[in-house]
DNA sequence: AGTGCTCATGGAAACGATTCCATCATCATT
DNA sequence: AATGATGATGGAATCGTTTCCATGAGCACT
C-alpha cells in the first residue's frame, strides 16, 4: 500500500556532494551570489542529483504557500470557464499552480473558500466576488492579495476605501449595454426587458442607466444561478409583458432560458422578439437564429487578473476591457 | 507595501492559553486521546484565539501537501467544465483544495504540469490523460496516487502492470456507440463517418468494432484540440466524401464544427447528412435542428474520480458510468 | 605594515505543525 | 505492599528550506 520508497534528495545531499554548506546552494539555487567555481559545482550536484527544492520547506519558511486561487460563480458558465482558461495560461507561464474554488454565487460559500485559503496560506488570489463587502475588506486587511474579475464588490461605506484600492480586471459591459441598446431603439424597440441573474446588480445599473426614459422596472427579472431558475424567470417575463418586443440576457445561460423559453411559448425570434444575450459563447452561432451578442474577452480578463496578481510591482486601479456587439440574426424591427 | 500585521495565532499559543503542551493540543486537535477535562480547556483556549492549524507546518511535517490536483484537455470544453465541477463538488465536501491544469492535450505539457505537482509535493491527482505511459507509470512509482478519468492511459507492453492497477472512472461510450450505430444503421445508413479528436483513441477503437464490417477507414478523422482543427477535419471529410450519409461527432467540440461545417457547405441536416453527437451540452437542445447525443454524466465521472482519490480503502479498478442515447432531430431515413 | 572594506561562505536559527518517546500518575491484580 | 498495565502528558526531534549573522580571506589604500 505505502511506498517507502528512497528518500528524496534535498537540499543537504547537494551541499554535501558539492562540498559546500546548504546555505551556498540555496543561494546559487535562488540566484543569490556566489563565485563562479562555486556556482558550477553547485549546479553539477544538482543536476547530477537531479535536485528539485521542495515547495513544503521553501513555503514553511516563506511563510507562504506559492500558487494563485481563483474563485469563480460557476466553472460550467462558458463566460467563466474562459476567464478561467485566462488565468491559467498567465499563471503557467510563471509556473504557479493555481487552485479553483466554485462559489455557486452563494457569499456563505466564498466566504469559507476564503477561509480555507487563508488555513493553506494563500495569499494571492483572483475572484469574481459575490457580494458582502464585509468579509472582503477583512480578507484584504488580512494580507490577502486580492485581485477582482469581471465585477468588483459593492462596497457599503465604510469599508469602500479598502475596497477600492483592490484592483479588478472588467468588462466595459456598460458600454457595451448602451450600444446595444441603441442597436434596439434604432430598430424601433421601445419595451426592452433585462434578465438578470442574483450578483449582476452592476449590469443592471448599467441596464437602467443606459435605458434613461425608457425604463420599465417591470421589465427588468432576476433569476437564482441555475438554469430552471433563468428558465422560469425568462418564461414569467415573456408571458407577463405581451408587449413586450425586445430582452437583452445578461449572461449566456440567460440567452439559453430566454430561447428555450420563447420556443415554449410560441414567441418567434426575432419576429415577435428580438434577443440580444451577454458573451459570445460557440452555440450562439448555430442557434437559430444566429444570436446577436454583446461579446466579452473573458479569456483577456483571467489573463490580465493573473498578470496583476503575480507580476510585482504598481498595480493599477481598475482594468476596463473592450466589449463588441456582434450583430447577427436574432435582432429585428419592431412591427 | 508588506503588511506587518499581529503575528497569526500558532498551536504554542493555544498550548500556552490552555496550559498544556503543544503535542497535546495537536492530540486533541486531530482526535486523539486526551482526557475530558483537558480537551475541553484546550477547545476553549483554541476558539477564544480563533486557531486555525496552519497547513504548511502540517504538510512539511508530513511531506505531503494536502488537496488534489486535477489535469484536463481544456477546460473550455462543456464536457470537462461539468467533469471539474463534479471533482470541485466531491473535493469540496472534504474540505480539500482543487489545483486544475490544462494540458491541451498535449503529452509534454501534461509531463511538465506533473513534474510541478511532484515539486509541490502533491500525492493525490485525477488525470484525463494524454498518452504516454512511460510518464505516467514513473509517475505511479513516485508514489503518486492516480485516478484516471474519461480514459485511461494506453499501455505500451512493459508498463502495463503498473497502469493497470491505476483506478479509473470511465463512461461506457462503447454501449453508447453501438446504441447510435444501431440507430443509424436501423434508420438505412450505411456510409457512416466518424469525427475524432486525437487522444479519443479509445473511442475510435470502440467505433471500428461496433461498426464492424460495415466500417471504413476512411471515413474516420482526427483533429487536433482548436476549434479551427476541428472545423477543417469536419468540412474535409464532408467534401471529401458526398456518399457520406451519417457521422458520429466524438465530442461536442466535433458536434460544433460539424454544424458549422455542414452549413458553410449547404449539407442539410438530417436530410442530407444525420448526425449524433458525444456529450450532451445545452445547446445541442437549441441548435436546428436539435441535436440527437450520446449523454455522458460528465459530472459524474468527476464526483466519482474524486471520491476514489479521497477516500481510502480499496480501490476498485475501473468504475463504468451509462451513456444514454437522447434521440431528437438531427437524424432521418437515408433517402 | 596596519586598517578598513567587500565579498564569499557555512553554521545555526527560524517557520508550525506532528509524533516518538520517556515520564508520571492511577488503578487493578497478585 | 509490590508489581504491572494503562493512559495522559509534555519535551524534543523532525520535516526542507531560507535567511541572519559571524567568520575569514582578499584587496586597496594610507
Amino acid at each position: 500500500m505505502s511506498t517507502p520508497g528512497p528518500r528524496r534528495t534535498t537540499i543537504k545531499d547537494v551541499a554535501e556532494l558539492a562540498g559546500v554548506g546548504v546555505a551556498t546552494v540555496s543561494r546559487v539555487l535562488s540566484g543569490g551570489s556566489a563565485s563562479a567555481e562555486t556556482r558550477e559545482r553547485v549546479l553539477d550536484a544538482a543536476t547530477k542529483l537531479d535536485y528539485r527544492p521542495s515547495a513544503l520547506g521553501r513555503n514553511l519558511r516563506q511563510q507562504r504557500s506559492g500558487g494563485v486561487a481563483l474563485l469563480v460563480p460557476d466553472i460550467t458558465d462558458g463566460f467563466y470557464a474562459r476567464l478561467c482558461d485566462g488565468v491559467l495560461s498567465c499563471a503557467r507561464s510563471y509556473r504557479e499552480p493555481v487552485t479553483i474554488g466554485v462559489t455557486g454565487d452563494d457569499a456563505e460559500q466564498e466566504a469559507d473558500l476564503v477561509g480555507g485559503l487563508l488555513e493553506q496560506s494563500m495569499d494571492r488570489i483572483i475572484a469574481v466576488p459575490t457580494g458582502d463587502g464585509e468579509m472582503w475588506a477583512s480578507a484584504v486587511r488580512a494580507g490577502l492579495n486580492v485581485v477582482f474579475a469581471d465585477r468588483r464588490v459593492w462596497s457599503p461605506g465604510q469599508h469602500a476605501r479598502t475596497l477600492d484600492e483592490v484592483p479588478a480586471v472588467l468588462t466595459d459591459d456598460r458600454s457595451g449595454l448602451r450600444t446595444a441598446i441603441e442597436y434596439l431603439t434604432g430598430l424601433g424597440h421601445r419595451k426592452i426587458g433585462f434578465l438578470a441573474r442574483q450578483g449582476m446588480s452592476h449590469r443592471v445599473a448599467a441596464f437602467r442607466e443606459a435605458m434613461g426614459d425608457l425604463l420599465d422596472e417591470d421589465l427588468v427579472v432576476f433569476a437564482r444561478a441555475s438554469r430552471d431558475s433563468a428558465y422560469a424567470a425568462a418564461a414569467g417575463l415573456f408571458q407577463r409583458r405581451a408587449d413586450l418586443t425586445a430582452v437583452i440576457a445578461g449572461g449566456n445561460m440567460l440567452g439559453e432560458a430566454a430561447v428555450l423559453a420563447a420556443r415554449e411559448l410560441y414567441v418567434r425570434i426575432p419576429r415577435d422578439l428580438s434577443l440580444i444575450m451577454f458573451d459570445d459563447v460557440p452555440w450562439a452561432e448555430l442557434c437559430s437564429p444566429p444570436l446577436t451578442v454583446i461579446a466579452q474577452p473573458a479569456s483577456d480578463v483571467g489573463y490580465r487578473a493573473a498578470e496583476l496578481v503575480l507580476r510585482h510591482g504598481r498595480r493599477p486601479r481598475t482594468v476596463s476591457l473592450p466589449t463588441e456587439l456582434i450583430v447577427r440574426s436574432s435582432c429585428a424591427p419592431r412591427r
